[in-house]
DNA sequence: AAATTAAGTTTCACATAGTGGAACAAATTT
DNA sequence: AAATTTGTTCCACTATGTGAAACTTAATTT
């Protein structure tokens, strides 16, 4: 029982396929998937057949290789569109946006990682997917270490134990130790910092954004460098962003959210 | 035997669901969703559970509804990167944007139908997901008629086939023979136009993108309102826009454009 | 060009994984 | 409290998926 993943069923298989061909991010051999795949040959080449056939993945007749399906853009509009804070902090972002003219993202949890589902970007007009759909680290981010800093227990002890903490700056948060007592000064603190500790000269300050329940909706946070602000100059505009955070928390309230799914155990 | 659609194994059924389930547009229960669903009440109910647990779908506890889940969107992110023209296309789009400041769609066909992949807006800042991703009618649009004019005469059969031919406005084509007369005209002409088909009052301009070998690759159309512009003064920008259509093509052909996967006979 | 190796596809005896009618439980309505 | 609707579980049955091995096709090597 080396692997207590989850892996529930033919779907569960498809949709590991689906992520791993995804994972590659260039067009991929069936070889190459087969070294990298737990599963036998001739099963992972019948879920390859069936995602293929339902449009999942597209197959590259000539040069014999798999990519991601245009389907799941499809899917995944209506994925942004209703569960998703995007569509609900839309007005509140652009506000955000032309009033700081630095970058903004926006974030929710999935699966121990940050999903950023929106951004704002002062200069260059908008780059969207190539920016809504990107995940990045939890134990390095502002907007990751906001999130978690408002989690439930039992959901903070799960994600700090799936983190890797793998060093990117010097400044990184490289332990579960650091990580907890770093999350309680930003509970106390009232907001998250980063301070250059996912790319160097990258600084920014990050809200959680709370239903009133208290239940982590997802992160919003400003954007900047070591060149233009300091860390006191992003705490500065923490009062704009509690204004933007409890307006898209209030109107997400209103808009009936739905649960983030619990995962077992 | 009524239907005769795509639903191989349990893959097939759990991706439906996930399909009819996105599709409400809204949170759903299991009520509504049993009764549009042709599965039995425990297969559906399993299938729910499972797409649930693979967080490809959200459940709420509370109100007991599902909804797409925020997975999509970060594999969404990949496929749109991989396997859509919006990366390739983007600074050329920009330009585009920018020289004509009017509406610039990008397409591709997904499964009879269009799939917006990207969107430029002079105006507004821009909509993101709202727009990528979004899907649209062939018959009656202006990239959905470039695309088909230059299709594969089996691939243009096949999606004719398809269409539903509902009535927009009084300018709808209704019936496959109007179809195929116009694009006959389009392919003659060498582009296509939108004369307020499919909403009134809007009208556009557009262009297939093809390959080197002659395949469609996707669509480039301007979209205006009969207020700003005629049909004339929309076909004027046909060089600017041939321009722009031969960038994209050739730099797809560079990025080694994975093969629109061909559905079964 | 023939031989060798590797990549991709198909087969088939086998069993796991999914099926769905029906019984049950929980929540709503009357 | 009884009736009705909605959601969940059970379990005998079998359709679906499994994967080692055989086979075909393409790419290399001799």
């Amino acid at each position: 029982m080396a692997k207590a993943e989850q892996s529930d069923g033919t779907v569960g298989k498809a949709l590991n396929v689906l992520d791993q061909v995804a994972g590659f991010g260039h067009p991929v051999r069936f070889r190459e998937l087969l070294a990298s795949s737990d599963y036998p040959k001739a099963t992972l080449y019948r879920l390859l057949q069936t995602l293929v056939q339902q449009r999942m993945l597209t197959f590259d007749a000539e040069r014999q290789t798999y990519s991601p399906g245009v389907r799941l853009v499809r899917l995944a509009h209506h994925a942004w569109q209703q569960s998703s804070l995007a569509p609900v902090a839309r007005p509140y972002l652009d506000a955000l946006s032309r009033s700081i003219g630095e970058t903004v993202h926006l974030a929710q949890l999935d699966h121990s990682q940050v999903l950023y589902v929106d951004k704002r970007n002062a200069n260059v007009p908008v780059e969207m997917f190539s920016q809504a759909g990107k995940v990045g680290p939890v134990y390095c981010t502002g907007v990751g270490k906001a999130m978690l800093a408002w989690s439930r227990i039992d959901d903070q002890t799960r994600i700090i134990e799936q983190q890797s903490f793998h060093r990117f700056t010097d400044n990184t948060l490289t332990s579960r130790r650091a990580l907890r007592a770093e999350l309680d000064i930003i509970c106390s603190r009232g907001f998250a910092f980063d301070n250059e500790e996912h790319e160097p000269g990258i600084i920014c300050v990050a809200l959680p954004i709370l239903s009133e329940g208290g239940r982590v909706l997802g992160g919003l946070s400003v954007t900047s460098t070591t060149a233009r602000h300091s860390l006191d100059s992003l705490a500065a505009l923490v009062p704009q962003l509690k204004t933007t955070v409890g307006q898209i928390s209030e109107d997400a309230e209103n808009w009936l959210f739905p649960e983030q799914s619990k995962t077992h155990a």
